[in-house]
RNA sequence: GUGGAUAUAGCUCAGUUGGUUAGAGCGCCAGAUUGUGGCUCUGGAGGCCGUCGGUUCGAAUCCGAUUAUCCACCCCA
């Protein structure tokens, strides 16, 4: 096929097959995120460049080289949004409800975009689910998004899979470590590589990210961040988890944990799978109480995390873990003949009145050939209509699964029995 | 951004040293069976051989460029 327009490169079609898949692991983080009182909100696509220099950090990579930005038609800088968090703190602000009832747990599903090269499980436009907790200072606003996600994932059956947290400090702590971490590495300046080198002046913490050998080594011998933290930075990590104990979920302090973006303070996390041969991070999130008033809004402390639906996605299926049974009950109505197609449609639309899937044929084919798309399309009973129904005021129903067949009135035990069917089934 | 592989029907792929009208399996549509799906048989539709250019009497096949996809690296949620 010779089509005159394809895809946008690094863009996805999720066709019906697939999009089942998305429908119940959606379904799943939102009615879990619900349970704990969270609420969705959904902000645009784009929004001024600016909101992402200011909250990514204008020397990120993200806002350096993999932002989408454009001049609108009135010469304005804009950007697709490339993660969730800013654009849902900008519009929390905007709209004044960090003046209102605090605090206030949003939760949300974004499409965002990142300019970078396609692979497997890392697509230009992408989506996040992500939850944000404004205006909790306390390490149990921590405790909880945590502990929604763990539920999530359990929920999902999610195996394998570990939690670590880290504490990166405030203001003052970070500044302090900072320095001897790049003292630390100065002494070995000519060890380490290229990129490395230019970490070391910009931002030393990301060295520990690092996966060449010579510098992992190095990163070893480092001071951590845990033992450089203020008292309110040490206490909240104490607190943390002890919460974490209450609420029963194991997890491990990774003091290597830097996460991407630098506007996190105190705690960081990451949910891993360890099974696949290179540890997977399926979920990070953290604490960022400056970026509110970075933003030009008022002081708010926020916690929040993200989970890349895709990677989730792909997990799930390397486990092969379920993605729900669906217990629709959808029946097709076979009509022999066109002198029946306007009882079919009746019939059809008191079907789908009492919530039964009902189809029929719309393209004028032969029985035979509408019983074979019926099935073909998975559908659980046929209803036959020709002469000898529309005498008597009945239907034959056919049980596609047994094969087997029986005689139905059209009067209210037609409704009655499949309002039982669906009964029994749920 | 670097390197490697690939591109032929809706899908998975054959296609000889360059030689008539481009092939199979699956899928799709229909018939065999004028009131019944899965099995079988028969027929049919569907192709600018990714795109552009070059070599040649002749290109799916050789050469160049370009685009896209996959893998690894780089980077990163």
């Amino acid at each position: 096929m010779n089509l005159i327009s394809k895809r946008i490169r690094g863009m996805q079609d999720i066709l019906p097959g697939e999009s089942e898949k998305w429908e119940y692991i959606e379904n799943v983080l939102k009615e879990k995120a619900k349970l704990f009182g969270f609420k969705i909100i959904r902000t645009p696509v784009l929004e001024h460049t600016n909101l992402f220099e200011r909250s990514s950090g204008e020397t990120s990579d993200i806002v350096e080289k993999e932002m989408y930005t454009f001049l609108d038609k009135g010469s304005r800088s804009v950007s697709l949004r490339p993660e969730g968090t800013a654009g849902v703190l900008r519009a929390v602000l905007e709209n004044g409800l960090q003046g209102g009832n605090l605090p206030l747990k949003l939760m949300y599903i974004s499409s965002c975009y990142r300019y970078e090269k396609p692979q497997s499980g890392r697509l230009r436009e992408f989506f996040q689910f992500g939850l944000e907790v404004f205006g909790g200072k306390s390490a149990l606003a921590d405790a909880e998004i945590i502990c929604v996600a763990r539920s999530i994932f359990d929920d999902l059956g999610i195996k394998n899979l570990e939690l670590e947290i880290n504490a990166v400090g405030c203001k003052e702590c970070k500044g302090v470590y900072n320095k001897a971490i790049r003292n630390y590495f100065t002494a070995y300046e000519e060890e380490l590589c290229g990129v490395c080198r230019d970490r070391l002046n910009r931002n030393p913490m990301r060295i520990f990210d690092c996966k060449n050998e010579k510098c992992k080594s190095i990163s070893k011998g480092a001071p951590v961040v845990i033992e450089y933290l203020c008292k309110d930075c040490a206490t909240h990590l104490e607190n943390l988890k002890e919460y974490l104990e209450v609420f029963n979920i194991k997890h491990k302090v990774n003091p290597y944990i830097v996460r991407g973006l630098d506007y996190y303070n105190k705690t960081v996390f990451e949910f891993i799978i360890n099974n696949s041969q290179s540890p997977l991070t399926i979920c990070g999130g953290g604490r960022y109480d400056n970026l509110s008033k970075e933003l030009g809004g008022s002081d708010m402390c926020c916690v929040g995390f993200g989970i890349g639906m895709e990677r989730l996605l792909m997990i799930m299926q390397d486990q092969n873990l379920s993605f729900g049974s669906k217990d629709d009950i959808y029946v097709y109505v076979v009509s022999l003949g066109e002198a029946y197609k306007n009882k079919s449609i009746e019939i059809s639309q008191r079907l789908r009145n009492i919530g039964i899937i009902a189809q029929q044929d719309i393209v004028g084919r032969n029985l035979k050939s509408q019983v074979k798309y019926a099935d073909k399309s998975g559908c659980n009973y046929c209803i036959f209509l020709g002469s000898q129904e529309m005498e008597n005021n009945v239907v034959k129903v056919k049980d596609m699964a047994s094969g087997s067949e029986f005689t139905l009135g059209l009067g209210d035990d037609f409704e009655k029995y499949f309002v039982g069917l669906k009964n029994t089934k749920l």
